[in-house]
Formats: C-alpha cells, structure tokens, sequence
DNA sequence: AACCCGGGGTA
DNA sequence: TACCCAGGGTT
C-alpha cells in the first residue's frame, strides 16, 4: 500500500487507472517471476554471458515487431558477417538489406547501420552504456534503450515491451491487454516492480513470462504460478469491447513496396561476382508495364520474372511504381549510389 | 494521438 | 480474415 499510488491520475483514457500495488504483492510477483525464469527461459543465443553488447543490440532491433523464433537465424549470420559496429558501417547497403532477408521493416536495417556508424566513428566502436544515450541512436526508442541498457550493461532500467504490458496489467488491472502504446504514467507505474537486484532477470524475466505463459491468445492460466493473484483471473478473464484496428494490407502501397524491395533482393543475389545486372529491375519497373522484352529476364535469377509479375499483379499503374521506386530511393532503402537499386558489379 | 512502416505464423 | 509479434518515427 502506501504512497505509491499517485503514478496515476485520470489521464491515460482508454484503460482507466492502472492501481496501487501492495508491497506484498510486488515482492510475491518478483520472486515467482525470477525464479520461474531460471528454470523455463528460453535458451537465447543472445542470452548467453559473451554475447557483446553490440550483438545484444542487434538482437533488439530485429526482435522489433518479430517473432524470436525467425530472428535466431538472421541474428547468428549477421554477428558472423559483421561481428563490430565497424564492420556492419563499412558495409554495403545493398549487402545490408539483403541478409536482413524477409524480416519485416527493412528501416530497421538501415537505422542499424547508421547506428554502427556513430558508435564506430563518434564513439569509439563502443556501445553507449546508458538507456538515455542509447536513445539518441537512430532506430533505438524507449524499450530498446531500456533493454539493451539493461540486459548488455546491467543498468536498472524499467524494460516495458508489449509482454511486460500485458502481464502487469492482466496482473494488477484485470484488462486482457494494455493500451495501444504506453503513457509516461504506465511506464512509472511499471517502474516499482523492477527490483534493487537481480533487475536483469526482472526485466528478462517478465517478458519471458508474456511470450510463455502469459500469452496475448490463449494464455496457459492453468499452469500460472500467480494465477491466485491475478486480477483478471479473478474478474473471469474478460475480453476488450474495443478491438484494435489492424492496417489494410492487400492492395496498399506498403504491399507493393515489399513485393519491389523483394525483386531488388533477388536481383542483389544474383549480382554477386558479376556485372551484368545493372538497374535492369528498375528499368522493369519503370518501363511500360504492358510491355516488356522477355529477354530481359534472361539475364536475371530465373524466379525474378515471377517476381515482377507479382509486381505487376499488384499494380497495373507504372506510375504508381515508378513513385514508390523514388520513395525507396529517397528513404535510402535503394540507395542509387549505394546500390541496391543500382546493383553492385 | 493518429498514422505509417513488412512479413509470416496461427486460430 | 483478423490478430499477433522483444517498437520507432513522423506529423
């Protein structure tokens, strides 16, 4: 009890008040969840005691919105590739995008990149030790920053990812979810659970406990170690009224974007050791896209003519095509100099 | 606060 | 189909 309740006030609509936590029950859900982790983590790559503080940096912008289960692989290519900041800055672009392969928001692959080039080069190749200046790298928000802090340099910080959310507040606001994105509130709210010591396997922990047991779909309640105090246990496990709206997906220019950036990879893969690709996908693109020479392809990976018509499935405006090409230049996710639109030879 | 940014697995 | 996934950035 006491004066921990203030963290919040009317403000964070949505969700209504996220409540005081009794110091029992905050030292009852540290314990279960510390030692829950010791014996149920799972055994991450990036987990491991000599895991670099870069690598650990790196597992976090990938696991970004993706599922660990398809970062493991691209995580162990990339630290064997570009094992330093250094080394992933001196690299090119278009290699960049390419092994970041289908992992979704390839901005995430460039901001890394200019990330690497700062610690390389302002930095001395060393990664930043605090959350605050973790911050301040490109690609690297609040959880991040707080992660990264937290589990490369044992800093106490308060790591509030979309697990972290969903547990505390099924835990203590009997909600099934949190709200679409923290407050300053809940994150201060968040804050008293983190511990003076073993804050690492808080942080770690708890979010572990959401992608394990405390799952966002059909969570394991029955197997729960804190299910006897679990608020939304205890209300019957209500569902939100409010379901979250999802983006459109089919049709939109961010479909058609992925389909573009796929045939610009398919094309980087086939320009290694040559030099006879060139900017023939663009010219693909830019072309009429009611007609293109058949022999074009012929100098292309065989699946890249599949590719291109699914471009053209997608969108039988070149104009349209031709305006999401420039963005992607823009953007720097095809680099003209840097070569991913204009291919390396 | 609302919106944009990929892609794949799953119910 | 809709939802979910170790979020971040822009307006």
């Amino acid at each position: 009890m006491t004066h921990r309740a203030s963290a919040e006030s009317k403000s964070s609509r949505p969700g209504s008040p996220l409540p005081a936590v009794a110091d029992t029950d905050i030292d009852r859900v540290r314990e279960t969840i510390i030692t829950w982790f010791e014996t149920a983590a799972r055994p991450l790559p990036w987990r491991d005691a000599d895991t670099t503080a870069w690598a650990v940096l790196v597992s976090e912008i990938m696991s970004q919105q993706t599922p660990v289960s398809r970062v493991e692989p691209r995580w162990r290519e990339w630290m064997q590739k570009w094992p330093t900041p250094a080394d992933l800055a001196q690299a090119p672009t278009a290699e960049v995008l390419h092994r970041w392969d289908r992992l979704g928001y390839p901005r995430r692959a460039l901001r890394l990149q200019e990330a690497a080039r700062v610690i390389a080069e302002e930095l001395d190749g060393r990664v930043p030790r605090t959350a605050a200046e973790l911050e301040q790298l490109p690609g690297i928000g609040s959880y991040t920053a707080a992660a990264v802090a937290s589990f490369a340099h044992g800093e106490r910080t308060t790591v509030l990812d979309t697990n972290v959310r969903r547990v505390l507040i099924r835990l203590f606001a009997g909600r099934d979810r949190p709200t679409p994105s923290p407050s300053r509130a809940e994150t201060k709210w968040a804050a008293q659970f983190v511990p003076e010591t073993e804050h690492e396997k808080w942080n770690a922990g708890v979010m572990e406990f959401g992608a394990l047991v405390c799952m966002a779909r059909n969570p394991s309640c029955e197997s729960c170690p804190l299910n006897d105090i679990c608020a939304w246990q205890k209300a019957g496990r209500p569902t939100s009224a409010v379901k979250a709206k999802t983006q459109k997906w089919a049709g939109t220019d961010r479909q058609l974007r992925g389909a573009i950036m796929d045939v610009l990879k398919s094309a980087h893969e086939h320009s290694d050791g040559e030099d006879n690709v060139g900017d023939v996908p663009v010219d693909l693109f830019t072309a009429s896209t009611a007609e293109v020479d058949p022999k074009l392809f012929d100098s292309l990976p065989s699946n890249t003519s599949t590719r291109v018509e699914r471009v053209r499935d997608l969108s039988a405006d070149a104009d349209r095509v031709s305006r999401l090409i420039d963005d992607l230049v823009s953007d720097g996710l095809a680099a003209r100099e840097d070569s991913a639109l204009r291919l390396p030879g």
